[in-house]
RNA sequence: GGCGGCGUAGCCAAGUGGUUAAGGCGGGGGUCUGCAAAACCCCUAUACAGCGGUUCAACUCCGCUCGCCGCCUCCA
């Protein structure tokens, strides 16, 4: 198996330390909505994981919440609440929106305001060691005291240096960054030995990695725009505290989900919520959207892409629904397209490879059944490599249908059904005798009342097929 | 300016130094059907931004040009 490197810029073989992989992903900040930039960074580890697990690996999957920050500090001021109550209030989103994206739930979700005491062992021991330095409250990271500093961006000190922030002078050189932050006043603040402030951002990440995972992991996600400055800052304190490296063996970082022009970000606020795709597009449509590219190319959002996406998803679906055809004449095999599923993912993930094998295996499953094979098997595998890039392949839930307009329809149809409607059936029973109503008219061959029936139906949201199994319907899209 | 990446059919998007350049959507034709729908079958890139170079052979390696994007400031 291999994978890209940042830290490396090289694809290699991956090699974790242990039995159990460690996966640490910079979790979100939470003032806000998650939108689908966010929703692309978590399918894609959450694939990952799933990946991981099903080649046998167990896995511990670390991924923080940043519930204090500045940002936070101003949108609760404006919305006159503390915080805390913000960070929660998203935190729950999160979870939602994730949750709805079938997305698993990682394994420890820290947060860096439960997190201060190993916060400030880390800052305490970078000072002690002169990796850090304490001034007017606050306390920066000697960023000329670590030699490899810009190994993981690829970036040489003196190039960055013009464009460093002084920072009211407060730091002795341009490029140190905030450990910790002294409280402005009517700030939230924690005590520390430097006085009352907050942790700076980067140092949460290293506290928790180091506590969740030890001092070297084996992956290390996020977005490509936390390569620098946050991963960076992040290996250059956990690389110093410990005195390990590297901090984290592979840095994997996915591409940045553009719209239009310009990539999806909160500050430029021209986003798409996951909330707003799920009203819109299927959970396994969205993921399909993601995964249908490599993770490390930019991937921009658009309509007709998540349509085709939903169309798509709608075949592989279609495929798992139609029964095993079990006591057929011979047996589909699957294991050509299992072997390919896996060489495909074992090559840094390569998820648009995966998803084709998909397809050519839906599509062989829906040929051989048509010839009466027994595809029992092939659909199990089917379900199965399709629940490892985490497609569920269930019918997109949609709001329940009211009965009214089909008890409606069928007074209008039945004599019988006008003298006495019968409100207690279920809207299933009453669709069913709807298309029995339409059954007797086929018999009848009376086609345009047939086919009222159908266009009434699909008016009411519900589409019927003919099969040789007899009439079927399901919910249009 | 520095670092990184991209440019493949109408759209999205994999991929390979040399047999037929995946897959999805869309489009066309057909089977089935009373008609539809669904499903299935067939077709839909002599071509991979442009120009040079290396090579017996490049879309795939190298160089340059053009165009696009990200990071270098908070950001998944």
């Amino acid at each position: 198996m291999k994978v890209s490197n940042t830290l490396t810029g090289q694809k290699e073989e991956f090699r974790p330390k242990g039995k159990t992989v460690s996966i640490y992903v910079c979790g979100v900040t939470v003032y806000d909505d998650c939108h689908i930039g966010h929703a692309m960074s978590y399918v894609l580890f959450d694939v990952i994981r799933r990946y991981l697990e099903f080649k046998g690996y167990k896995v511990k999957h670390v991924q923080n919440f940043t519930d204090i920050d500045d940002k936070i500090i101003n949108r609760a001021n404006q919305l006159g609440v503390s915080s805390s109550e913000l960070a929660e209030k998203y935190i729950d989103e999160y979870f939602r929106d994730m949750d709805a994206l079938n997305i698993k739930r990682v394994h420890v979700y820290p947060k860096a305001t439960e997190e201060i005491p190993k916060i400030i062992e880390v800052i305490q021991g970078l000072i002690t060691k002169g990796f850090a330095y304490e001034s007017e409250g606050s306390a920066y990271f000697r960023v000329k005291n670590f030699p490899g500093y810009g190994k993981l961006s690829h970036q040489a000190l003196d190039d960055m240096i013009s464009r460093g922030s002084a920072e009211e002078g407060k730091k002795e050189y341009p490029l140190d960054f905030a450990l910790w932050k002294a409280a402005k006043p009517g700030e939230p603040f924690w005590p520390s030995p430097w006085g009352q402030g907050r942790p700076g951002w980067h140092i949460e990440c290293s506290a928790m990695a180091l506590k969740y995972l030890g001092k070297s992991l084996d992956i290390h996600g996020g977005g490509q725009d936390l390569i620098f400055p946050h991963h960076e800052n992040e290996l250059t304190q956990s690389e110093s505290f410990t005195g390990v490296a590297p901090f984290a063996k592979y840095w994997l970082h996915n591409g940045l989900l553009q719209l239009g022009e310009d990539k999806m970000s909160k500050s430029l606020g021209n986003l798409i919520t996951v909330k707003q795709a799920l009203e819109r597009y299927s959970a396994d449509a969205i993921r399909l959207f993601i995964i249908g590219s490599h993770y490390r190319s930019p991937l921009t959002y658009s309509e007709e892409t998540l349509k085709a996406a939903e169309v798509g998803m709608e075949r592989l679906r279609q495929a798992t629904g139609n029964g095993g055809g079990s006591g057929g004449k011979d047996v589909l095999g699957s294991e050509p397209f299992r072997h390919r599923f896996v060489d495909s993912m074992d090559d840094d993930f390569n998820t648009a490879q995966a998803v084709a094998v998909l397809f050519d295996l839906a599509r062989e499953i829906n040929r051989a059944r048509e010839e009466n094979y027994d595809v029992t098997s092939a659909l199990n595998t089917l379900t199965e490599l399709a629940g490892v890039l985490g497609f569920t392949l269930e019918e997109p839930k949609k709001p329940p249908l009211e009965t009214g307009p089909f008890i409606g329809l069928l007074s209008e149809l039945s004599h019988e059904f006008r003298r006495a409607p019968r409100h207690d059936l279920k809207v299933e029973q009453l669709i069913q005798l709807l298309i029995e109503t339409r059954e007797k008219s086929r018999k009848a061959k009376q086609w345009q009342l047939a086919d009222m029936v159908r266009q009434r139906l699909i008016e009411l949201g519900v589409a019927l097929e003919d099969t040789p199994k007899g009439t079927v319907w399901k919910r249009t899209l």
